[in-house]
DNA sequence: CTCGATTTATTTGTATACAAACATTTTAAT
DNA sequence: ATTAAAATGTTTGTATACAAATAAATCGAG
């Protein structure tokens, strides 16, 4: 093997496809003074408002600890709330607060358009193809 | 639209990718006490020795400000070195030290296999679709 | 030549990402 | 019932990622 390039690795192309489009979403959602990856915690809940920390983890694939930052950050900005379960007293709920539930359908419909951006790049055929590579890779 | 699930997008699809496929690379390059990232950096000095940092930081797609905290810590593992060019005085070069001269084989040898791991999970066709998309997206 | 504009790399500040350690609570084996 | 093990969420520490501000050097219009 003589070429060392980086492009050559699937994970460094991943990587660096997955940096631009989030940079993108990022820009776009800047002006809504939220995050992409807050965006992510607020689309679940929008979909299971209530849900258990640990669910919501689960759901989003994402590290606890990580995910105890992003909520103290959407708490702070009164996005989200946290609430003592009362079956289980480790356990810790989360609800959308009125803020979320305000902006939903605008952030919703900016998602929206952002996505089919990506998407409209591309023949169905290979998005489709894509899209399950990405699924099969990400719930491994 | 009634279904607000963040699985639905693809960014949210391409982050989770990544994240599985980059956690798995870090995981078996930790033994070598060498972060992913970093071992894209290598990977782009052992094709091209004594880069300009400008360059190195435009061939790996990666921030400026990133790429200096990454050298940081790379030429405090005494794998890279700093110097200046002698023909730009702002401009800074990035050679490779001796210890990651001697430990390439090695390195460059577990990537090859971890990368080959994920590329036999998919046929060679729609692998060939996947990494065109990923080039097309990260390339822009 | 001169001085404002540009380029280059670093620094600072904020936000993920995750391992490891921790405190609290629950479960389960006895 | 008791207690060791497991589960849950937070905290701490390190490493990306990037915007914005900064310092130093070079360029370029005049």
């Amino acid at each position: 093997m003589s070429i060392f390039s980086p492009s050559q690795y699937i994970c460094f192309k991943l990587s660096r496809a997955m940096r631009k489009v989030q940079r993108y979403y990022e820009v776009n959602l800047a002006p809504l003074e939220i995050t992409t990856v807050q965006f992510y915690v607020l689309s679940s809940l929008w979909e299971t408002d209530g849900i258990k920390f640990k669910e919501l983890a689960q759901k989003l694939s994402m590290d606890g600890a990580t995910l105890t930052g992003i909520l103290d950050r959407l708490e702070r900005q009164e996005f989200v709330l946290r609430a003592d379960d009362p079956e289980d007293r480790r356990s810790v709920l989360v609800f959308l607060a009125e803020k979320a539930k305000m902006y939903r359908d605008e952030f919703q419909c900016l998602a929206e358009t952002l996505d089919n951006e990506i998407k409209h790049q591309f023949s169905s055929e290979d998005f489709a193809i894509f899209s399950r590579m990405l699924n099969q890779i990400g719930e491994s």
